[in-house]
DNA sequence: TGAGGTCTCTGACTAAAGTCAGAGAATGGA
DNA sequence: TCCATTCTCTGACTTTAGTCAGAGACCTCA
């Protein structure tokens, strides 16, 4: 398998090389090619491009210089913080992204004109799924306080969605409780699934001398569905139940969230009566460890 | 289509970059290490490396003037043409490859490892059709005069194919006639496919006035099946037929050619009661255009 | 054997890419 | 209001990457 993917990246980075091959070509460095594109037709802080493209101020400041000798870019200070400052595309500097944009335009074209249409169809649906399951791969799932800004963001978009799917609507104080400490070691352990830096997802566990383990606040970011990420974090806290002497897993959910239900059930939950009385559940569910 | 391809492109160019710093960190620049790798365990002549990697001659000898200085490789005349030079890896050379190695295989790893099993098979399935098929998008078939080496080449390959894999042995005198002179405009057609400038198959037509034209000496290289070269060659040939005024296509084939069989079939092609004597034929197909 | 061609190397360049150490303006908090 | 901090810019570099025009060794074929 690590062969495949070698040979994958082999050839792949050599036909996309044609990528870099389109965005030279105008007579223009590639770092300025790169910098024009990344200023996007929006404008952009010069301290987000060089967190973006991992370059060194000077050398951005430098990049910005030429663009700017040939009237493709402005630079201005920041309205709110007048120590930044904001790089912004002119009339020209739209024109010559535009072309940028053409030429990856037909770069991808030329991947797609000489299949056949069900060739197509098999390249975009495979392309699909490898970035997909690249990206997946980039998750990592940490522990995180249940104090911190990360656990409190994701928490927050918890509650917001099951408050906007339930039709009964939801309120986080009514029910259950998952207290900081309650999901603070030993006592429990919070999740949080981030993909570059970015939290998209969350799950805790709370654990009861001599009965199974709690699973709490599971939730995945809409964009990131699909990718497995429920699943792993399910398995992590399992894991921790299991650690901590757990014999087995319990969780209580709500009828919309049907996503969610399908997985616990393929993840090998089976549902039991209610062992407890939250309000906002509909189905309890039990697995041993 | 097109943005899905983009996005893709963006992705994987990101994530797959990660590879070339594996290359660099070494405290060697890329080139060096790019060369490294393609002189390869077995050594390599320079011309073959400067074509491979598409470098100015003069800057290989540099590049490998301080490789041999940091004792990684040796640099000596070829036997066979002392003009020419072959490029061996030294001790060092083959543990300082086998470092870069290590490094793209923990590309691969980390691609695979926070997977589970069955998205690892389905990453490496889509990376495989992505692959395939962006190959055979590089593929190109151009008309060849049925005297060019390219030409003889493949025919030739043909011709071996079929003696090998038929039970009777094949010998081309004995069969139908596709003189030179008959697959070249305006009585016929020979078109090779390429590959990078490689040949990797073949297929003529001869036509026949008031008659169908004649589908002869469709073949593909081994390693390029499946890539649906069979079909944009006989679609080509059969446009070409369309050109000349035939009404229909005819062929025909050796039992032991099944896939090829297979894809006439699926290519609208209904098999017919012999139309020629053909020694070495077993399926006669015809098809209206 | 000699003419024309092939192959690699050296010298002399240029352009791009990137690094580093301040300088100077602006900000936020004590 | 002052001090530490943040942010961008400039000047002065270094390293890579790549190009081009010969020179010289060697090969092939007439």
């Amino acid at each position: 398998m690590v062969d495949q993917v070698r040979t994958f990246n082999r050839t792949v980075m050599q036909r996309i090389g044609a990528l870099s091959d389109g965005f030279l070509g105008r007579r223009r460095p590639m770092g300025e090619a790169r910098l024009l594109w990344e200023i996007g037709p929006d404008g952009a802080e010069l301290r987000a491009l060089r967190t973006r493209l991992d370059l060194d101020s000077g050398y951005v400041s430098r990049l910005l210089r030429s663009l700017e000798a040939d009237g493709l870019v402005t630079v201005a200070p920041s309205d709110a913080d007048r120590r930044t400052r904001t790089a912004r595309l002119t009339r020209a500097g739209l024109a010559e992204r535009r072309v940028l944009e053409r030429r990856s335009d037909d770069v991808a074209r030329s991947f797609l004109e000489p299949l056949s249409a069900s060739q197509r169809e098999r390249l975009v649906g495979a392309m699909d799924t490898v970035q997909r399951l690249l990206t997946a791969a980039l998750v990592e799932i940490r522990p995180v306080d249940p104090t911190h800004p990360d656990a409190r963001l994701t928490i927050g978009a918890y509650f917001a969605e099951l408050n906007r799917r339930s039709d009964s609507g939801f309120d986080p104080a009514a029910g259950m409780s998952a207290e900081p400490h309650e999901l603070r070691p030993p006592a429990g352990l919070l999740l949080v699934a981030y993909l570059r830096a970015e939290p998209i997802g969350c799950g805790a566990v709370k654990h009861h001398d001599g009965a199974p383990s709690e699973i709490k606040r599971m939730w995945v970011a809409d964009r990131a569905r699909g990718l497995g990420i429920g699943r792993r974090l399910l398995a992590e806290l399992e894991a921790e139940a299991a650690r901590s002497g757990a014999r087995g897993a319990r969780l209580e959910t709500n009828r919309a969230l049907t996503e969610a239900i399908a997985m616990y059930r393929s993840a090998g939950y089976v549902e039991v009566p209610a062992f407890n009385d939250e309000p906002f559940a509909h189905h309890w569910f039990e697995k041993r460890l």
